[in-house]
DNA sequence: AAGTCGGGGAA
DNA sequence: TTCCCAGACTT
């Protein structure tokens, strides 16, 4: 803990202080957090990565009710996992998701390893916050429950840094340096790990983060009710808000492409599924070509008769670096020319279960609305 | 240490 | 527009 900055409190103090605040104030109706289970917070735990808690909470619901227990999702289909992940996101959260159940099924009882952070981290897509939230909040049972959960470990203490953390201690301290340095999040970790209790730690775990989301937010944060408002520097300063410092900003690049909407007589779309790794991994998407004549020889080496309609309007989609143009060209054609294994005719009317790229799924959407036109491909 | 990996909510 | 969200993993 050498590059730890000065508390500006005790830990007891802090946690005193911080308790205090949430018994009042806190969230306590998270859909994961009744009934509570090691199964649902890391569900919870691996779609809240890097994701708004309102838009995991209907993912969430749809995810229970199709995979209940962890073998349930250790037995499913990759399709059905990434059918549900569809518009999420990240998708490797889930394909990483899906395996760790597979791993923890056969490895470890069909249950999480909760005994150590360790443990946790070694499955595919725990990370140390993301462990440390895991043990906290099986550690122990609601502050009321008078009796303890057998499976407790008492004194064990497991800290999480997420962007909640990181943006109440960087404010309580007037750290700089944007947090996505290693320095600076070595720092900001020693602050997590020092404040951190072994006992109430779920209730702690839960508080720190719920003091993040809605007292000291990102902008406009309420530092006139703040329970820490005499001891912190950056409302010292005068300007809190203006921690955490912001990440060095970058002008993103455009890529081109064009998605080919193959259509049969029936109306089907074909798709094709992306590789297992990297953008959209395990996905299906339309064919995407980088310049007309690519499309035009995959045309005329695997359609027979394909009628080619004039190009839909481009689009842009934007990811965290860098943006797609996407141009949509719209071609019909009897059938392919043989028999294609790593392809599926979609037919928008019987959707099969599969997962998505969401500017895919909008695409589709679309289609659904003409798809009983004999002409389809309105230009413009 | 820097790059990869999504999509959307909010200002 | 821009920022960033209960980050992890690869290079």
């Amino acid at each position: 803990m050498a590059d730890m900055p000065t508390p500006c409190l005790a830990a007891e103090e802090f946690q005193r202080r911080l308790l205090n605040w949430f018994d009042q104030y806190g969230r306590h109706d998270l859909p994961w957090q009744t009934p509570r289970s090691a199964y649902r917070v890391w569900v919870s735990e691996i779609m809240l990565q890097q994701t708004q808690v309102a838009t995991v909470i209907p993912y969430f619901e749809r995810f229970m009710a199709r995979f209940p227990t962890l073998e349930a999702l250790a037995n499913a289909p990759q399709d059905d996992v990434l059918h549900l992940w569809t518009g999420l996101g990240y998708y490797a959260r889930a394909r990483n998701l899906h395996k760790a159940a597979q791993v923890a099924l056969e490895d470890h009882d069909g249950e999480l390893p909760t005994t150590s952070v360790e443990a946790l981290m070694a499955l595919p897509g725990i990370g140390r916050s993301t462990a440390g939230a895991i043990i906290a909040q099986s550690s122990d049972k609601q502050s009321s429950d008078k009796q303890r959960s057998d499976k407790q470990i008492p004194g064990q203490q497991a800290a999480i840094l997420d962007g909640n953390v990181k943006r109440s201690m960087t404010r309580l301290h007037a750290v700089s340096g944007w947090p996505g340095k290693p320095a600076v999040e070595r720092s900001l970790w020693a602050l997590a790990e020092y404040y951190t209790p072994d006992t109430r730690l779920a209730d702690y775990t839960q508080a720190i983060m719920d003091f993040g989301a809605t007292l000291c937010k990102r902008s406009k944060p309420h530092c006139l009710i703040c329970p820490f408002n005499d001891v912190c520097r950056a409302y010292a300063q005068g300007e809190p808000q203006r921690f955490p410092e912001s990440k060095p900003k970058k002008t993103l690049p455009t890529r081109e492409t064009i998605m080919l909407m193959l259509r049969d007589r029936q109306g089907r779309v074909w798709l094709e599924r992306r590789p297992p790794s990297g953008l959209w991994g395990g996905l299906w998407s339309l064919p995407q070509f980088e310049r007309h004549g690519d499309l035009n020889d995959w045309l005329a080496d695997h359609v027979v008769a394909p009628e080619r309609h004039a190009p839909l309007v481009s689009f842009t989609h934007t990811f965290s670096h860098f943006r797609l143009s996407i141009t949509p060209q719209p071609v019909n054609c009897d059938r392919l020319n043989g028999v294609r294994e790593d392809g599926v005719w979609y037919d928008v009317n019987d959707p099969p279960t599969l997962g998505l790229a969401a500017p895919v799924k909008s695409l589709l959407s679309q289609l659904a609305t003409f798809t009983l036109d004999p002409a389809p491909g309105p230009s413009r």
